[in-house]
DNA sequence: ATCGTATTATTAGATCGTCTAACAACATCG
DNA sequence: CGATGTTGTTAGACGATCTAATAATACGAT
């Protein structure tokens, strides 16, 4: 096995530390910091669009949406195109406390990026690029999701 | 955000992903697969080490290991140089099964690599290597366990 | 427009996984 | 040896998720 494969390893077991990390950070459980996670990226989602990301039932969503209202992180809004529907709001302040340990992570990343020349830095963005297909191709093809 | 580290990311929700499935092939539960990976990578293994590694209790490790030899996967083995001691061997079917999903990923992985040369290679290495220490430095340190 | 069907989010009750606490067997060290 | 620590297990409590049922609303075909 190549050092890099090793190393690729090594850095998904460091994600998951890095996300306990985080979790104790916030106060939440994985879950609960897993919706975080996608609220904080793609923005307000429904209880359905959460329950597909976490691979939860939408019942599971309510006690995930319940737990994180109780310590403010988001809010339940109506949601303006299905009078059904809810819109899992993410709180402004709960963002700002997950960037605080966000940012330096992601800055980092891109700093070592920053010791590259240009032909290094697409040897490895191409490198990636082809570790990605790697698993594509081993995984059973999950559609695109959009509910 | 530079595209290698949007990438790096989607490797790590791709392990996921990809852990996911290979649970399902072995039929356990995240935790117990994660103690099999551990089992695979280490050999056998005391329930007291498996509580480190998987960041539970060693209660918690006994069901773990009781599930586990329900469905075959592990024996419980006699600690020679402990009595109270036991040692949670895998079982080699349930470890050839495993590799049978695990090894395409390998060498999938090893394959991307040899599309590059040495000085390429070197650059990729060079490049993950920052990575591991830049987590590394964003968490509070971890000392080695050997319990 | 209206009726039947589908979808959305929630609740209630069951189940599963982990925890704390207590324990028995054994190790270790002064 | 005798006090103290360690190992693994059990019992009972708790937390998170599941299935099933339900109310409210959307939507499609006639």
């Amino acid at each position: 096995m190549h050092p890099a494969t090793t190393l690729l390893r090594d850095i998904a077991d460091l994600t998951t530390e890095f996300e306990r990390h985080l979790g104790r950070q916030l106060t939440v459980n994985p879950t609960d910091l897993e919706a975080m996670d996608h609220l904080i990226r793609e923005g307000a989602l429904s209880p359905t669009e959460l329950a597909n990301r976490l691979h939860i039932t939408t019942a599971a969503v309510t006690t995930v949406v319940d737990r994180l209202v109780a310590v403010g992180h988001v809010s339940r809004e109506a949601n303006p195109r299905d009078r059904r529907g809810v819109l899992v709001v993410p709180a402004p302040e709960s963002v700002r406390r997950a960037m605080s340990t966000l940012m330096p992570m992601i800055l980092g990343m891109d700093d070592v990026l920053s010791d590259f020349n240009d032909a290094e830095k697409d040897t490895i963005t191409s490198y990636l690029s082809r570790v990605v297909a790697v698993y594509r191709a081993q995984l059973p093809s999950k559609p695109a999701d959009s509910a």
